[in-house]
DNA sequence: AAAAGGAAACTCACTGATGAGTATACATAA
DNA sequence: TTATGTATACTCATCAGTGAGTTTCCTTTT
């Protein structure tokens, strides 16, 4: 076996975005992160302190790729902001198709934990979702839309509002209803700019 | 003690509710909940066939006082339907200064269930989240709004998305956002009303 | 250039605690 | 005297975390 510190590291973190995401934290143990990673319990201790450390470090992981896929649905969508917007939701969409989507795992996590006020991996969701925030405002700045701030709060309500509802319905259309409304506020803040 | 059938469930989903609220589902066992409600676990399991029994009573219990509290704030408040849409809000911001309250405890459900698709809790908790946009979309029909439906839809997403949000950020100023959007809304529904 | 030393990376087998659920027996009200 | 309700005391599985020892590889010494 690979006798590489880093890359050890990332099989252990891997299998454990795999196990917490798709069972839960609590649900997991760490014996079975450790059978998938394909190395002893001791040896996963040996790279992180505790089950709580691996938690904070699998969410960690997560806030980069999450960030660059939201973006990408945005980028790539040709058209007007809100038509953006709305890509954001309906990439959503697609990825609540496949049979392995089971939400968002910061928002999953968080309210597992929600027993653990400053838990380390509440505070790396509160991270990513502020991240997303200042990045959606920051869009609306560029585009001199003067309610930037309050716009893409209204619109990070309504996202994580689709992960809310689809862990109890698993039905897209309330995503889709929910990027059908935030595009109409974007535009309704287009229009707005437009006047002044 | 209370030889009486009806007595003790109540108390054990008291205690149940009470333990599952403020810890979460999977990090409460069977034992805390019989010593809270000062019985056995043997007592406990002659009332309730299995833990996954209990959570989805326990979630059921909480489906009428829940809504019960959400119409008491809607109905008390004087004013437009917007600023009766509003009180909702209000009132979770009001519930959400109480050191105990933890969010909302289907959502908080669901998402720990995630890896069970199907469970009778996360039935409990989808039939809950419907009767909710239900009665909305009748508060709204009676008011001869012609949108009603997605309109109900859309506040059903803005304030799970605040208890969403709330989960991560602690920050009670989102739920706020959230009830001046829906009031908004309401508000841009009523004049469209009177326009046709 | 080869051997010795030591740290880093790893394994096996374990601990003590706790998990859900149960076998058996006793008590009480009808 | 029989149903219902409750308790004591258990089973067996699994949990997070660890004690003690092993392998690998790099560095230093000779």
């Amino acid at each position: 076996m690979a006798r590489n510190s880093e890359d050890t590291k990332k099989r252990i973190l891997k299998a454990a975005n795999g196990l917490f995401y798709a069972e839960g934290i609590r649900a997991v143990s760490v014996d079975a992160i450790a059978a998938k990673a394909g190395l002893t319990k001791k040896t996963l201790y040996y790279h992180f302190q505790s089950k709580d450390d691996l938690v904070a470090e699998y969410l960690m992981s997560r806030d980069q790729p999450n960030l660059d896929a939201m973006r990408k649905w945005f980028d790539e969508q040709e058209g007007s902001i809100a038509d953006k917007v709305y890509a954001i939701f309906d990439g959503v969409v697609q990825s609540s198709q496949h049979p392995k989507w089971r939400g968002c795992g910061f928002l999953r996590t968080a309210g597992e934990l929600a027993n653990m006020p400053g838990h380390p991996a509440i505070k790396a969701g509160a991270a990513h979702k502020k991240r997303f925030e200042t990045w959606l405002t920051e869009v609306f700045k560029d585009q001199k839309l003067n309610d930037a701030p309050s716009l893409a709060r209204h619109i990070v309500l309504l996202l994580d509002g689709s992960f809310a509802v689809m862990m109890v319905h698993h039905d897209s259309a309330y995503i889709e209803a929910a990027g059908r409304a935030a595009k109409q506020l974007v535009e309704a803040s287009l229009k707005n700019k437009k006047r002044k």
